[in-house]
DNA sequence: CTGTTAGCGCTTTCAC
DNA sequence: GTGAAAGCGCTAACAG
């Protein structure tokens, strides 16, 4: 059996009170003498609080959940390395919750994470989440008094601590680098519509298109899901429509057009440039490197964690969002429009 | 505040004990009638037992720990997606601890996740361990009497339960792929030389070559490290040696010597076959698709959990290796080797 | 059939 | 300065 309090008691006379009381160090008024007889049996008997015995009385268990989607996806991989990260160095610890983006998930997790105690829950909502479905999720945390932090994907009319990119200006970073290089017809292969990442980099893209003076076409918009598939779809969708270059909403749906155009016979960057986003780590890779609007994933996971364990200790989460700033990152597969 | 069980004692007039006894499906002779008003009371409460008032008295947390040295790793984060999905189906949670292969942090949360009461850890050692120090981790959970599987990285001579994959059929099968080709001057890059995994891949290389009766020659070995970095600087030393293929000891390392290849104006397969080792996602996508060993790192993960609740569940893990086995992809970056 | 009681390991108030 | 006692929310003997 593990060391419990009362075999210091025991082992040094002294009653459990007094010893959790060095051991916690809140004897003030404990002679040193009887504090280091304490602590010396403390470490003799190699004591450790049972925590979970610790987080029934003081209703604490350091503890925090992560409810994300998928971590085998690279962007909440980075994420979750960044949370546990900063978990750890503040004597934390992570409880890893993927949803696959299943709402029903999201709200068993939450119930699931209240009941084992966390203290607070970072909170990816899942995508087949209808504004509705996100608000339930949001008013079941409310209701278990449960301090969160939403990251990368918000929800219109949440009241609190957000923490995510300026995706808008990242649409328009990438948008406006396009434009720069000439190109005039270009194609978007966008996210998800539900969710307001990929609305605003639409709104990026928009706003860059207006700086230039240029009619935003609908039809140069293929709507796809973030995934390969899409930018496979996307690209076969608008080689027809006779674009100069692609914006494809992230990365791996960049990766989908690039093989796709490769096997259409159409190189990039030569015929057509292409810009992802995300950066994430294999764009670099790539025969012809991608160039990349890059999201700080990992500091994001950090900063929410700071937020969260703030928000935990001074007993609510307050209402803002922190915005990181995106990064566009250059590489091969863009470069000037070429008359043809 | 939450519900509790006195709460249910209080409204419907019974003892807590009998709530107890009814909301854990213990209730043997209590009449149908109580157990309803009981059920209907609870639910009307919305009462959620409190886990962590369960854990302390039965002594149990249904939570595992999963400590791997870097989620954000693609081989772990699928590991860990594994894990996690198998922990959901068994109704358990999982908390997440990143080591970055530090050893002094492999004791470290083995110590907090024992305080924090989880029922099991599933254990992959950090690379920096030496035996002796792999052989503390160990003997530490032992102590702690403290079931544990350990996933991916052995330990010689650790009695206990093992999961993961035929690393010396693995590393035969890449070889033979190329022999079968014709090739004879067959570099490799590899991991590190403390890892037994990699070793075993090289036992293959070297049984496979054996069974051609071609002689082992050390100089056509790149000692890596299992990152894209040994891989550049293993093509850089391999081009030298002449060899008409590579077989590299993962995917990341094979995505350096593609790189690295095609910078020096080689490329693959037409110059140089190139086979990697963990069937990454993003072997596929590459320009040219890499022929590689796939690693089912998602159903070892599965398999690791399902071991450790038993284990759990009976008292402690039975020693035991459970080895998957490796599959070949055969892909474009492999063809017959062509005298030149 | 159901309730009383003790106790999991710890913190904290209050009293001496 | 230190200890007794209560209690966190729950389970589980043991009575009756």
């Amino acid at each position: 059996m593990r060391t419990t309090i009362k075999d210091i008691a025991r082992y040094t006379g002294f009653s459990v009170t007094t010893i959790s009381l060095v051991l916690n160090g809140k004897a003030k008024k404990i002679p040193k003498q009887t504090k280091d007889v304490i602590l010396e049996a403390a470490d003799r008997l190699n004591y450790h609080p049972n925590q979970v015995a610790v987080g029934l009385v003081k209703k604490r268990t350091n503890t925090i959940g992560l409810i994300i989607s998928d971590v085998s996806n690279v962007f909440f991989s980075n994420l979750a390395k960044g949370v546990e990260d900063e978990c750890r160095r503040q004597d934390w610890n992570l409880i890893l919750c993927n949803t696959n983006d299943k709402h029903s998930r999201d709200i068993s997790y939450i119930q699931v994470l209240a009941d084992k105690g966390v203290d607070g829950i970072l909170f990816c909502m899942a995508l087949d989440s209808s504004k509705k479905k996100g608000m339930e999720s949001i008013g079941l945390m409310e209701k278990l008094k449960i301090p969160f932090v939403m990251i990368d994907r918000f929800l219109e009319g949440a009241r609190c601590c957000f923490v995510s990119l300026n995706h808008e200006l990242g649409g328009y970073m990438a948008t406006e680098h396009l434009l720069k290089l000439g190109h005039r017809r270009i194609g978007c292969v966008t996210g998800p519509d539900v969710l307001e990442d990929s609305m605003a980099r639409l709104t990026g893209y928009k706003k860059a298109l207006a700086e230039y003076e240029i009619d935003f076409e609908p039809s140069l918009l293929y709507h796809g899901n973030y995934d390969r598939e899409s930018g496979i779809n996307g690209a076969d969708y608008l080689v027809d429509k006779d674009v100069s270059a692609i914006f494809a909403f992230n990365d791996m749906c960049a990766y989908g057009v690039y093989n796709r155009l490769k096997r259409l016979g159409k190189s990039v960057p030569e015929d057509i440039s292409l810009v992802g986003y995300d950066n994430i780590f294999f764009s670099e890779i790539l025969d012809v490197p991608l160039t990349s609007v890059e999201q700080p994933v990992y500091e994001m996971g950090v900063e929410a964690v700071k937020q969260l364990i703030d928000g935990i200790n001074s007993g609510n989460c307050a209402e803002k969002s922190i915005l990181f700033q995106p990064r566009l990152i250059v590489r091969e597969s863009t470069s000037e429009y070429k008359e043809r």
